[in-house]
DNA sequence: GAATTTAGTTTGTGTTACAAACAATATAGT
DNA sequence: ACTATATTGTTTGTAACACAAACTAAATTC
């Protein structure tokens, strides 16, 4: 045991670990709030994508980086628990679009506010100007990086 | 179309959305650097933890959050790759050590230099003091957020 | 109106994750 | 020492998740 475990003061992070860290940490929480729902990272995702929005299978599977085929099974299982519906697409007679059902507003309306409290008791250590500093650098990454068109989606809470 | 599109200027973000869709970004870049080296996001995570430790099965199981019956497949197949081994335990005979073999910590190191590239491109619009900033920002929530527990890996990168 | 493209599902394969049951070894209690 | 209990790791069974290839039905192109 070093002195650093004892002051709990590790060497300060090169921004690559510390980003890569980070988000480890704000997955984990994701993940272990979702599982108190028996909602899984991809399903809180789906949700969050669908609270302002009614896309197509295939504009779902844009929006999640995944296959077409991916998206059948996960509307299909939360369809199953009423979180979310197919609906006819008006112009083309082959597609749905998805939407979320009053029963998945509000889980993820409560999943949300979960989140909100327990990624800001991540951040319990960092005082006001710090917190805000966070926000600017995190926006600004998201706004000005080449990879945000990975990421059409916002984020889960209000 | 607003004007917020038009100038990629979105409004700044809580700090929960913040964090939150930050990670999905760098988990997301992870996943991508990962598939090109046919590794799964837990896989990167499992060499990295093995960069600089040689842990029971038990204790890869604490630093990954999972259950132990989850270890096992994961490591049978990274030790079909090739890329760990178990050693038999000196002390326990019931239990194995886990290790990185060199093949393994080649791989890593490729991954991790692509890490250490494409976060890096992930943060081009900051200036150096931005990112000095943020690197301790990330830092001192690791260090102090009660959730650090969950997260008893280092990071990926060097 | 025939050929091609597109939207979504199906099928098959593999990874990931958990829980419960199990075997083998270690440890504690007496 | 001997028995009871605990611990380590695997196995078995179940399910979610992800992809690719093959397929159906509807839309679009020529």
């Amino acid at each position: 045991m070093n002195n650093d475990a004892l002051f709990n003061n590790q060497n300060e992070l090169s921004i690559v670990d510390g980003l890569v860290q980070l988000s480890y940490l704000v997955q984990t929480v994701l993940g272990r709030i979702g599982a108190g729902h028996d909602l899984s990272l991809i399903q809180i995702r789906l949700l969050g994508i669908l609270r302002d929005r009614e896309p197509s299978m295939l504009q779902l599977a844009q929006h999640l980086g995944l296959d077409k085929s991916s998206i059948t099974g996960l509307v299909d299982r939360a369809e199953r628990r009423g979180l979310v519906e197919r609906t006819i697409s008006p112009n083309d007679r082959r597609g749905f679009n998805v939407r979320v059902t009053p029963a998945g507003r509000q889980l993820i309306h409560g999943v949300g506010n979960e989140i909100e409290r327990q990624i800001n008791a991540v951040i319990e250590g960092l005082i006001d100007t710090e917190r805000a500093h966070l926000a600017a650098l995190a926006t600004k990454v998201l706004d000005t990086s080449a990879w945000s068109p990975l990421l059409s989606q916002r984020a889960e809470t209000k």
